[in-house]
DNA sequence: CCGGGAGGCGTTTTGCAGTC
DNA sequence: GACTGCAAAACGCCTCCCGG
């Protein structure tokens, strides 16, 4: 693996900067050299004001960094949503076994989280249902009581609780989100925060749709529309809040109007090349129509 | 003007023995 | 087992000097 002074130097020479050019007044000529070779590391305040000069973001240079992939938990986070939202079932348990070797507490809260979706996904595909009595207690235990002691919420931590709200009972999920919701006001700024939260807010809307808990649903539907409103990458977020929408409007007995506008944030999904989600969301709305 | 080496200096971390 | 004290080692950064 490369420093982080030779990535830099990399990055440095394709621009055709000298090291005078780049390191003036944020350190030391010889100390930069040193630095470049790999002999020396620097704090994390200097190296975000070299990356400042390259005009390049920190989370970017990571990227570069890891020979333009992403990091170790990103991998897990990306292996794992991706696996999730395309049904790939051999993906999931690959990851599975990754996470079986090894024994730190995390990757114990990982493999909860992986094995309940996985028994999760095998129960729909055989019965088209998904089937919270399928998932083992250990692995919902082993959860909640991760996040039962956390003090403030990391991004990573929030999409854990959204990966397995569903399977965590009513009460236990409403003390956890009181938590949860002092660090979530925190993140409104910061674009993947705000990701993140959309995510949490959607799942926590359908499942208290599900369990015909109408007004606090709209409550956090209205949270979910303010905090997703202007960006255009967002628009996933305006479908589905389209969607709850409907759902709300059929649980309201407003049954025709509900299923029209739900059935066009599906066509919409399509449209946009999202079918497994928009399959989901049909077998939802299909389930609430019975 | 540039990259590079030697060495100095203050701060932080680490290893370890001793005490509570 | 947790805390304390302390020396050695490592770290982060600098100045000064050198050769191409």
């Amino acid at each position: 693996m490369n420093t982080y002074g030779e990535v830099i130097r990399n990055i440095r020479t394709n621009k055709g900067l000298s090291q005078k050019e780049l390191y003036l007044d944020i350190i030391s000529k010889s100390y930069a050299i040193e630095f470049e070779k790999g002999n020396h590391e620097i704090t994390l305040r200097l190296l975000e004001q070299i990356l400042d000069r390259l005009m390049m973001g920190i989370d970017e240079f990571f990227y570069i960094y890891r020979g333009y992939k992403l990091s170790k938990h990103d991998t897990f986070t990306n292996k794992y949503s991706k696996a999730g939202n395309n049904n790939d079932l051999e993906a999931l348990f690959e990851l599975y076994q990754e996470l079986h070797q090894r024994e730190d507490l995390i990757s114990q809260v990982h493999l909860a989280e992986v094995r309940s979706r996985i028994r999760l996904m095998k129960h729909f595909n055989l019965t088209g249902k998904f089937e919270n009595s399928v998932i083992l207690t250990e692995d919902i235990e082993t959860i909640t009581n991760y996040l039962n002691n956390l003090q403030s919420w990391t991004l990573q931590e929030i999409q854990l609780f959204t990966n397995t709200l569903n399977y965590i009972d009513y009460d236990q999920r409403d003390i956890l989100f009181k938590t949860l919701i002092k660090s979530m006001k925190k993140y409104e700024a910061h674009e993947r925060g705000r990701d993140v939260i959309c995510v949490m807010l959607t799942n926590m809307i359908y499942e208290l749709i599900m369990i015909n808990q109408i007004s606090s649903a709209e409550i956090l539907l209205e949270n979910l529309n303010n905090i997703s409103s202007p960006q255009y990458q967002m628009l996933f977020f305006k479908i589905v809040y389209k969607y709850y929408n409907g759902l709300i409007k059929i649980k309201r007995n407003s049954k025709e109007e509900g299923t029209k506008l739900a059935q066009s944030a599906i066509d919409a999904l399509y449209e946009f090349g999202e079918p497994y989600q928009a399959k989901t969301l049909e077998s939802i709305l299909s389930q609430i129509l019975q």
